[in-house]
RNA sequence: GCGAAAAUAGCUCAGUUGGUAGAGCGCCACCUUGCCAAGGUGGAGGUCGCGGGUUCGAAUCCCGUUUUUCGCUCCA
């Protein structure tokens, strides 16, 4: 672990000495979990987004793409369930300092009761023998009545404690209960508080005319409530996908682990509309077709793995998450969700509108099912970047650090170097650097040695070095050297454009899935 | 949000019992004309995270605060 530890501190630290991460704000202390994407980290960010965008809609004819505005109506996030769900009365006890949602531990103390009532009715059980009649003792017992006319009490007032945000009653059912701490026993507890994870925030100018809108916490529900317009103007049949990137914002209690959890992140989501019935089909078509996507960038199939959820959130019928090997361990970076008709739904409901397709083939409307599948793409950043720094031994005993980038999203595919910075050297160079920008990002350098150059390209994950020497000038060749083989070949200044793009293209990597 | 640890130059760090800051690498200029880092000369860059206190004097001691890492918690 200590190892890891090590290795996530060199991420940091090599994504802000050569420009790819920087702390938000960083003048004034910084922003508690928000970062920036510095000029190498934009190139990535921006290839990363890129290659799944093509990926997604450019080579499926039936996904298209939106990009929906980051505010939406209020109500949305009444209908997609956010607004309830986001939010949790939570308490700490002092004493152990172990955080608890208050209502949890209420939901326990009577889930407790309830237990008392199985044990009664067990007793009485085993007391009569054949001649019991459970569903009789239920009803009448004196005990387990008074159990559950007190589980039912302590329920409503909670309800309607959260409900009118009550929290300070909240607290007091807890102390009038009696409950303590489930490890250390303590009934010492702080205030409950209420944590929105939603960020709020005001539409209009004046304070008073003023509507409360929330900043979205998820891409999605801006394909939902566009999924009709889409499907009508795009004339798309089921199935079909509408897929969108853009910024969503979690206000987190804990946000951390670099650009891993951050409270402004951004999100790579695709919703398919399939059939009532067909959710298991591509819910495995979706799994294994973006496995594939990942597998393509070639860093190694022992870094991924399937993670099935347990325990479903209130929208789906199965979920999965692709998880990654970071330097802290495996962790979701994808997740691909049956969402069935929930959030379709949801929003007739609170819309009052239609949200159906008619099916031709079965010549009846319905509302369609959903699979999700949404990558955080601050985290494939993480994955990519974290996997690709190595430090390697070299065979003259010296070591080199090296961004490993799939050469596809590299910020910048090749550098031009002069041997040295005379004899008309630098004037060539510049002149292929001058050819080569139409087509890639592309440096040039001419300080210090060299070898230092290619360390220093290196670092910074350039794919390709190009070496001006001084045969360069007596017929036209270059030495071209890759980043991972450090092997150089000799090439003609014409070929070059060719030999990159090989290399770079997303053509050729996509082609891989 | 709680607990623990940390914060000194762009990076990695040193800084003794309290006496107003150092190294290596990196960066910039010039020289050296070189194919896998670390040749020479010169230079820039830090009020030691921030605020307060103790003291004749604080990077160093105390309090608060911000940020980061780890653990807990949360992750629809």
């Amino acid at each position: 672990m200590a190892k890891n530890d090590d290795q996530f501190k060199k991420v940091i630290s090599h994504a802000k000495e050569y420009g790819y991460v920087f702390q938000s704000s960083e003048i004034y202390d910084g922003l508690s979990a928000v970062y920036d994407y510095a000029q190498n980290g934009v190139e990535l960010k921006k290839n990363i987004r890129d290659y799944w965008w093509k990926a997604m809609v450019q080579m499926n004819e039936n996904i298209v793409g939106i990009d929906a505005a980051i505010f939406m109506h209020p109500t949305t996030w009444k209908a997609s369930g956010h607004v309830d769900a986001f939010n949790d009365p939570l308490i700490d006890n002092k004493d152990s300092k172990k955080r608890y949602r208050a209502d949890v531990l209420i939901e326990d103390y009577v889930g407790k009761l309830d237990t008392k009532i199985e044990k009664e009715v067990a007793k009485a059980a085993k007391r009569f023998g054949d001649a019991f009649d459970k569903a009789q003792f239920l009803a009448t017992n004196p005990r387990v009545l008074q159990y559950k006319e007190k589980g039912a009490a302590i329920l409503k007032r909670m309800g309607q404690s959260l409900e009118k945000e009550d929290l300070a009653d909240v607290k007091a059912l807890i102390e009038e209960l009696g409950i303590a701490c489930p490890e250390s026993g303590s009934k010492n507890w702080t205030d409950v508080k209420q944590f929105n994870l939603m960020f709020g925030t005001k539409l209009g100018a004046s304070a008073d005319s003023a509507m409360d809108l929330y900043l979205r916490p998820e891409t999605a529900q801006g394909i939902f409530v566009n999924f009709l317009n889409v499907q009508k103007t795009g004339r798309l049949k089921i199935p079909f996908g509408i897929a969108q990137t853009g910024k969503a914002f979690r206000n987190e209690i804990v946000a951390r682990q670099f650009i891993f959890r951050m409270r402004e992140f951004e999100q790579m989501e695709m919703q398919f509309f399939i059939k009532p019935g067909t959710q298991q089909e591509w819910y495995e078509h979706w799994k294994e077709a973006r496995m594939k996507w990942h597998l393509s960038l070639g860093m190694g199939e022992d870094n991924y793995r399937f993670h099935d959820h347990e325990k479903l959130a209130h929208y789906a019928d199965a979920a999965a998450d692709i998880e990654f090997r970071f330097p802290f361990g495996f962790k979701e970076l994808e997740g691909i969700h049956s969402r069935t008709d929930f959030d379709l739904s949801q929003h007739e409901e609170f819309s009052g509108k239609k949200l159906q397709y008619f099916d031709h083939e079965e010549n009846k409307s319905y509302v369609p099912y959903v699979l999700e599948t949404s990558i955080g793409l601050d985290r494939m950043f993480l994955a990519v970047f974290s996997n690709s720094l190595k430090e390697e031994e070299l065979e003259n005993g010296t070591t080199r650090v090296v961004l490993k980038l799939p050469a596809v999203l590299a910020p910048t595919k090749a550098a031009v170097l002069p041997l040295v910075k005379k004899d008309g050297l630098p004037e060539v160079a510049r002149k292929i650097v001058d050819d080569l920008k139409w087509d890639f990002n592309v440096a040039y350098d001419e300080k210090d040695a060299v070898g230092r150059r290619y360390r220093r390209q290196d670092a910074a994950g350039t794919p390709f070095c190009i070496t001006v020497d001084h045969d360069t000038l007596e017929d036209n060749s270059v030495t071209i050297r890759h980043r991972d083989t450090m092997e150089q070949k000799r090439v003609k200044i014409e070929e070059l454009r060719a030999i990159i793009k090989q290399e770079v293209d997303m053509r050729s990597w996509l082609m891989k899935m």
